[in-house]
Formats: C-alpha cells, sequence, structure tokens
DNA sequence: GGAGGCCTCGGAAGG
DNA sequence: CGAGGCCTCC
C-alpha cells in the first residue's frame, strides 16, 4: 500500500490524536470510531518523525492485539518498527524483570506461574499451616493476595493494614496474611513469579533503584497505553513512574467499555487522568463508523442510565438500520431454537456468511443451548473460551519438564511430574522432601538435588529413585543449553517418558493427548526455524529457555488457528470485547442472569452490567437481536425468568418488541405462581440429611412423572392432578400450534405409562413445567 | 495407582 | 444437572 498518505485516512480529530506527539495525551474513543486506527498512525507518525522506535513503550490489553498492531505499523514505516516495544503489561515487564532479575534478587530464568501453578501451592501451604481448606479455599485467598499485590501491598504491609486485617477476621480467615507471607516465600524459594509479581516486582524494581527507574525513563520516552479504562493500580504506577520524566504519555481507552473491575481494573484511572497531568490534552473520537444509527442511539439511551461517565457523544451518519428485535422464548432450549433459526433466515436473505454472526452472552454455561441449536440446523459455530491449549494436562505436564530443564528449583514443577510418568516416588516421600525444605529454608530442588545431606527418613530405593530423577532433570537442563529448542524438546518428551506414556494409551482421549503433545512439539520446531531466519542472534534465541520465556504469557486466542474461520462466533461479551460482527445476537437478557444476580446490591456492579451490555450492542455492524426466555434450567431445576431491566432502559423507538404479547400468552398458557414450578428436591432434602447426626437418605420423589424418551411413566404415589395439567398442557398445545400429539394417552395412563410427542424441544419444557415433570 | 462412589458447589476472564 | 475433589477399596 502507499505508506505516505496515512494521514488522509483519518477524520479531523483522528489526525489532531495523531499529530499531537509532544506530551501527556487523553484520547476518549468510543465504541467504533476507530482507535485502533489513530494509536497505529501515532506511533507511525512518531517514527516516520525520527523518534527511535527503541524509545516507544507500547502497552496493550492482549497479545493479539499487539501482534496485530505491529504488524501495521511495520507496514507503514517498514522493518524498524520491529524494534518496537509492544506488548502487554505482562510480557513487555517480564521480558525487562528477565534483564534486570539479579537487582531484586532473582534469577533471569525465573518462571512464571499462571493461575493453576499459584493455586496449586496456596493449597498445600494452607494445608501446612493446618487451615481448613474450606474456609481458606484456595481461589478466594488467591483472589485476595492478588488484590493486595495489585494495590502494592506487600504479605508484611498486608499484616500491618488494619482495615485488610478486620476484612480477614470478620470472614472467619484472619490467617490468610499468614498463607500470604509463606507464599511469597515459597515462590522466592522456587525462583517463580505469579502474574500479578510480574506488575508488582516492576514497582519493586523502579521504587528501589533510581538508576533502573533513571534508566527506563530515558528509554521509554514515548509511552502509549491502550484499554486504559481497564487498568489496575499497580499498572497505573508503573505508567506514572515510567512517564514522570518526558511526560510524553498518551492513554487511550473509553470509560464506558470499562468491563474488568472485578479482577482489580478501576475505572478512577480514565476518570481522574486529567488531575495527574494538568496541562493534558483531551481529543474526544465520537463518530462511529462500525453500527447504524439505530444501534448507536440505543446503546447511548443505555448508557445514559448510568452516572458515572466523562462527558462525550457517540454518534454516526451510518445509514438507519433495522430497529433492534427483541424476541421471546419459552425456554432456553427454545432460545436457542429461535436463535439458530433467524441466522438461518438471515443467510437465505441477506446472503450472509456464518463468519457474519455472533451470539454473545452473559455466562458461558449459555453456549449449550446455543450450539444444540445450530448444530440441528447445520450451521457452523466455533465456541470461543473454555479450556486453553496450554492448559490441558498433558501439554502442563511437558511445560513442567521444559521448566525444570531450565530452572529446576520450579516446585510447581517438580511437584507435577516427579512421579509422573510413575517412577516410584510416593506422596510420603514427597512431603519429607517438602518439609525438609520448609525447615531448612531452601527449595525443594536443593534437597533433591543434595538427598544424603538431608538425611530423610526415606529408604534406600526410594532415595535412588529420587537420585535418579535428579541426574535426569540435570541431564535436560544441559540438553536445553547446548542443543536448538525442537531437539532438546523432543529428547525431554521422549527421554522422560511422557510420549510413550500417551502413546500406549488408545482410548480416544488418550489419542487426543498425544496428538496435542505432537502438536507443541510442532511448534517448537517452527520456533526454532523461525528464529534461525532472524539475524540477530541466532544461538541464543534458538533455546528452548527463550521458547519458554513467555509461554505462560500465552493464550488460546494467540494460537494460529488453522481451521475454516466460516463459523457463526458463540463467545461471552468480555470475550468480544474489541470485536465486531454484522449480525450479533444477545441471549439471555434476563433479570438475575444479565445483569447477573450478583451485581444487584451495589450500584457500581450495576452500572458495570450496564457497561457490560453497552459493549454487547456495540459490537453490532448491522442489526442486533436480544432475546430471553420465560423459564431456564438452572442445575437440574428449571426457573422462571423476567425479561431484564436492560431491555426496557432502551429507547422503544429503537426497538421491536416480541409479536406475543405478555398477557396474552400467560393466559393462554395459564402460568401459576412461580414458586411451584421448580422441583426443589436438592435443596430441602439435602439440607435434612446434612444435619448432624442425621441418617436419612433422600426420599424417592413424589408427584414425579419420568420422561424417558418420549415414554412417560409415573411414580406410584403419583398426583391425579398434575396429569390433568399435562393433558390440559397438551391440549393447548394441539389447539395452538396443531403439531403437539398425544400419542397415546387413552384411559388416562394405562399402567401408569404413555408416550408423547412434543413439537419443538421448547414446547416440551414448557410442558414439563407444567406438570411438574423431570426429565430423567 | 486407578476406578468408582459421594459430596460440594456453582461469575465474567486477561496475563 | 455436572465438573471436580476427595475418599475408599481393590
Amino acid at each position: 500500500m502507499s505508506s505516505s498518505d496515512y494521514l488522509a485516512e483519518l477524520n479531523e480529530v483522528q489526525r489532531q490524536a495523531v499529530e499531537c506527539t509532544q506530551g501527556p495525551v487523553m484520547i476518549i474513543a468510543g465504541a467504533g470510531s476507530g482507535k485502533t486506527r489513530v494509536l497505529t498512525y501515532r506511533i507511525a507518525h512518531l517514527i516516520r518523525g525520527g523518534i527511535d522506535p527503541f524509545n516507544i513503550l507500547s502497552l496493550t490489553f492482549t497479545n493479539k492485539a499487539a501482534r496485530e498492531m505491529k504488524d501495521r505499523i511495520t507496514s507503514i514505516v517498514g522493518n524498524n518498527g520491529k524494534n518496537l516495544w509492544m506488548g502487554t503489561f505482562h510480557s513487555v515487564f517480564a521480558k525487562i524483570l528477565r534483564i534486570e532479575a539479579q537487582k531484586i534478587g532473582f534469577p533471569s530464568n525465573f518462571t512464571i506461574y499462571d493461575a493453576e501453578d499459584s493455586k496449586s501451592l496456596l493449597k498445600d501451604i494452607i494445608r501446612e499451616l493446618g487451615l481448613d481448606e474450606k474456609i481458606y479455599k484456595p481461589a478466594l485467598v488467591y483472589n485476595r493476595i492478588s488484590a493486595a499485590k495489585n494495590m502494592l501491598i506487600s504479605s508484611q504491609a498486608y499484616s500491618l493494614n488494619e482495615r485488610i486485617m478486620s476484612e480477614d477476621k470478620l470472614s472467619a480467615k484472619p490467617r490468610i496474611s499468614e498463607v500470604y507471607a509463606k507464599y511469597s516465600n515459597r515462590c522466592f524459594k522456587a525462583a517463580a513469579m505469579d502474574f500479578d509479581d510480574l506488575l508488582f516486582k516492576t514497582n519493586v524494581l523502579l521504587r528501589d533503584h533510581p538508576d533502573m527507574l533513571q534508566k527506563y525513563q530515558e528509554k521509554f520516552r514515548y509511552i502509549l497505553v491502550d484499554e486504559y479504562q481497564d487498568t489496575n493500580f499497580s499498572q497505573y504506577v508503573i505508567v506514572k513512574q515510567l512517564a514522570a520524566r518526558f511526560e510524553n504519555i498518551c492513554v487511550v481507552g473509553d470509560d464506558a467499555q470499562s468491563i474488568y473491575s472485578f479482577r482489580g481494573a478501576n475505572i478512577q484511572n480514565i476518570l481522574n487522568f486529567e488531575k495527574d497531568y494538568p496541562d493534558l490534552k483531551t481529543f474526544k473520537l465520537e463518530q462511529n463508523y462500525r453500527s447504524t444509527q439505530t444501534i448507536v442511539n440505543a446503546a447511548n439511551s443505555v448508557i445514559a442510565n448510568n452516572k458515572e461517565q466523562l462527558n462525550k457523544k457517540v454518534w454516526t451518519d451510518n445509514v438507519t438500520g433495522e430497529k433492534i428485535r427483541v424476541m421471546r422464548a419459552l425456554t432456553d432450549n427454545e432460545e436457542g431454537y429461535q436463535v439458530a433459526r433467524s441466522v438461518f433466515d438471515r443467510r437465505m436473505n441477506d446472503q450472509a456468511r456464518p463468519s457474519d454472526f455472533a451470539i454473545l452472552y452473559r455466562t458461558n454455561a449459555q453456549s449449550r443451548a446455543m450450539e444444540e441449536a445450530l448444530r440441528k440446523l447445520n450451521i457452523p459455530y466455533k465456541i470461543y473460551g473454555g479450556l486453553s491449549f496450554y492448559h490441558r494436562k498433558e501439554i502442563k505436564d511437558l511445560l513442567a519438564y521444559f521448566r525444570l530443564a531450565i530452572n529446576p528449583h520450579d516446585e510447581e514443577a517438580i511437584k507435577r511430574i516427579i512421579n509422573y510418568p510413575v517412577r516410584g516416588i510416593g506422596q510420603t516421600s514427597i512431603e519429607k522432601i517438602i518439609l525438609a525444605a520448609s525447615d531448612n529454608d531452601v527449595s525443594i530442588w536443593t534437597v533433591i538435588d543434595n538427598l544424603a545431606d538431608f538425611k530423610l527418613d526415606i529408604n534406600s530405593g526410594t532415595a535412588g529413585k529420587i537420585n535418579d530423577f535428579a541426574v535426569m532433570i540435570k541431564n535436560f537442563g544441559r540438553m536445553a543449553e547446548s542443543k536448538p529448542a525442537y531437539e532438546a524438546g523432543n529428547s525431554i518428551a521422549n527421554a522422560s517418558g511422557i510420549a510413550r506414556d500417551l502413546y500406549n494409551d488408545k482410548t480416544p482421549e488418550g489419542v487426543s493427548r498425544h496428538e496435542n503433545i505432537q502438536e507443541l512439539l510442532n511448534a517448537l520446531k517452527e520456533f526454532s526455524d523461525e528464529q534461525a531466519t532472524e539475524p540477530r542472534e541466532p544461538r541464543e534465541s534458538q533455546t528452548l529457555e527463550s521458547f519458554m520465556q513467555d509461554i505462560a504469557l500465552l493464550t488460546d486466542t494467540d494460537k494460529d488457528d488453522k481451521d475454516d474461520n466460516n463459523r457463526v462466533s458463540l463467545m461471552t461479551i468480555h470475550a468480544a470485547k474489541g470485536l465486531e460482527f454484522p449480525y450479533v445476537f444477545i441471549v439471555g437478557l434476563e433479570e438475575n442472569l444479565f445483569p447477573s444476580q450478583m451485581a444487584l446490591s451495589s450500584r457500581e456492579d450495576l452500572e458495570e452490567e450496564r457497561r457490560l451490555f453497552y459493549v454487547a450492542l456495540t459490537r453490532a455492524e448491522k442489526t442486533a437481536t436480544l432475546s430471553y426466555a420465560v423459564s431456564r434450567y438452572k442445575w437440574g431445576n428449571l426457573i422462571n425468568c423476567e425479561p431484564s431491566r436492560f431491555i426496557s432502559e432502551l429507547d422503544e423507538q429503537h426497538i421491536e418488541m416480541p409479536v406475543l404479547p405478555v398477557s396474552q400468552d400467560e393466559e393462554t398458557w395459564g402460568v401459576r405462581s412461580p414458586k411451584s414450578f421448580s422441583y426443589k428436591r436438592n435443596q430441602t432434602d439435602t439440607a435434612k440429611k446434612n444435619l448432624p447426626g442425621s441418617t436419612e437418605k433422600t426420599p424417592a420423589p413424589k408427584n414425579l412423572l419420568r420422561l424417558k424418551n418420549n415414554n412417560l411413566s409415573a411414580a406410584p404415589n403419583y398426583n391425579p392432578e398434575d396429569l390433568r395439567d399435562l393433558a390440559a398442557g397438551m391440549q393447548v398445545l394441539h389447539e395452538r400450534f396443531g403439531t403437539g400429539t398425544v400419542v397415546s394417552m387413552e384411559g388416562i395412563f394405562p399402567n401408569n405409562k404413555a408416550t408423547v410427542q412434543f413439537p419443538s424441544v421448547g414446547q416440551k419444557q414448557l410442558l414439563l413445567r407444567f406438570a411438574r415433570l423431570k426429565i430423567v
């Protein structure tokens, strides 16, 4: 492309934001206002203006965003752009911490623990301290420690902080500070950092080493931060420190799209940015290029309900477009069916491609109904989210060996594979080793590698096996150092026994696990080959160590997808941030689901849910369709649902409500009081059974009709009244749809059995609800 | 060490 | 309901 006329592609405000390169700048970028374009052109403009890319730091929200932006910039300014420091906070500062590690007492080959590693370590510590795991749940303790680190509160400061300590006492967990202290110590001994440490230790580095602060202030003369509304305190301080010398700081964000406060993001960072830099220049990108007027205006009408926001007015001169349709379904399954049908019709009428559609939901659990319905209509789809490649067991197992080859002190990696594949080192021996390490304040590896010195009560056979393990790991370490990444990795996979172990497993899961291992090795091979063509320092960059550096920071979206990509996208709204689709369906718009039940107690939480809805709506280019169900399965029980308040917050002129008015429908169907619908065996009986001393088993359910493959059978003590409900419901179905048929109910239930046929899954479930049925 | 029974618990999710 | 953890039993 022609690289010189990029400024011509920008509107007036965008161009000003690009050209204003000196001093503090805040760009408030409304949804669909060309934010990415401004950011990339701004950087390109800096480089063209003679700024060395080495002096530019650009921080993004995801690795994917960084990669795409870097490619774009390189296409404008040439290969020089590759020298940019661009990446997520975590990847950039991990890189710096590896360079400066010795300043804070870490080796540069430190391991990065992912959340799973951290929780597993916390679990061990909680046990070692003799605390009750049911009270000190590892996930909860992890969140608590994470929140503290994000507020730059060390374990010492934590124990001295009266507010935090009294919070912990109040929640009956007064000893979290001890867990925190021990956790930090164990990470240090293992030469490991968790995700939050990457930011926390960067802060320590910059705070305690003025030379370091100065060095990086000088280096990063131009700093850009994307998605600034989602930064936390720790990130805020890093940016503030680094920018303090030159104040060439540019933050880009949209307060209306701040949706990550639950993990520490602080919307105040953007709301108060002006206070930090009084001579700040602010640019507001308010023209939306993505969506129809209807969608932009509807989204505005929703967000207007929020109190706390920066003043801006997003507008568009795109076409008016279709009204936002609201669909109403009987159950979650019928909702899926209706959505799938709409996708099907759109494909026909608009000649749209599957990849033009997105189905967005509040919780991952909602994907199932959508998935089933799409499959029935043969519509290709892809579900985003769920278990990532790098978090699969077999992948983490092999990576644990790689980790040990690079840093044998890595405690979590040792615990993971010291006895996998099985080599006769049992739980008892491992516990003795951990205890010895703890008593002597050394790492587990130090004990393993010098077993004889610690005089453990371990029999000589096991001691020999532990010794063999140590020899193997040291051998792997030498391989990692001397051989290129792929060669070393492949040897380790074989010599460790992992490859063989999985190869011998011929179950479908085993085969798939073996394939995953192969895929990881392929990635390693690609990495080796790719690095070999790079001009700079060919040796160093080809090692297993360099491959492993950021592996903990990768996620599935970073993996190339070689599959056919012409598919309907199914994902949570959080995952959809930054994406856009011509046709968007937002499903499950029910009070207590979206907004989530847990967000109803505070104004702040509710406002964040509303921003989430705003994000969802503004993903749409051509049409947005909302849907809700009047009843939905939750943990096996059918519960009643009310339409979400967000539907009524939409300006009426932009929406088209369902054809069936609610009142008429309820009359036809004769809805009862909500409580009687759900079958509550679980709550009441389990509660009773759990009373101390009670031996009562869950009693056989009463009033229960069972439905299996359309065969209906009744419990012996079945209440005849419910049978009348069933008959009445079937009658209504028949009248209304003409298709619902009772195949055999003569004599009303001969032998307590009947066969029924339902016109659709949704109607079947509505009927079940009528008769208080339970699917078996 | 693996299979199977029992209990518990259930938010969204980047790095 | 169903996933995941834990315990028990072989």
